[in-house]
DNA sequence: TCCTGTGCTACGGTATCTGTAGCAGACAGA
DNA sequence: TCTGTCTGCTACAGATACCGTAGCACAGGA
């Protein structure tokens, strides 16, 4: 599992949730990632382009048609964290009480 | 954004893939993720019973009702990696033809 | 020439993951 | 009671990945 590989990375998730908005330069990008260090950065963003998710454009990095594909999965995803969220925090205000 | 900071860990992915199916003991499980180190598998399923997306029963360790429900979103993320993987694998074919 | 912006890298320290080995407990059979 | 074999889990040392800080090389603009 290929995705599952590349997504099981620090960091990964949230420079392509950043990026959903559209396109950001390197240090914009960075400043969105809480100001992760230029190095993984860097090494993430390699990695995207090799894949053909993530592409250098003049206004920055920017999804390709794949990356825009699935940044749509990830918000399917963020859907689902939300609901959980509340789900969790039911459960915890029910005990507390 | 706490389910992007879980899933952004090595195996997370993995593991909960692997108990879509079933319900597996520690080893089997262990086996099932190419023999992961029983160290990160143990703290991987320790953040998920505290997440409430895993429990340990007589079977082994199984999914509760929120991680079954993380694992369709986690389909839903495999089909789409798999429609993916077909793409560059289509680009790749002509590249070299 | 200087300033400011860009993408990106070097470097040393720290956290995390890895593989091997083995612990403690439960249960089964002799 | 001893032995063997499961179970979940942990200790330890080495490798790997990540971290923050600093700074490089280049491209405009004044």
């Amino acid at each position: 599992m290929v995705l599952f590989d590349v997504l099981g990375k620090r960091w990964t998730l949230r420079i392509l949730w950043e990026l959903r908005d559209g396109p950001l330069p390197f240090r914009a990008l960075r400043e969105r990632c809480d100001l992760m260090s230029p190095t993984s950065l860097n090494q993430r963003l390699k990695e995207f382009r090799e894949l053909q998710l993530v592409e250098l454009r003049e206004e920055g990095y920017a999804m390709t048609q794949q990356g825009i594909s699935l940044g749509k999965q990830l918000a399917r995803l963020d859907i689902w964290a939300k609901q959980w969220a509340e789900y969790l925090g039911s459960k915890a205000t029910k005990r507390d009480a």
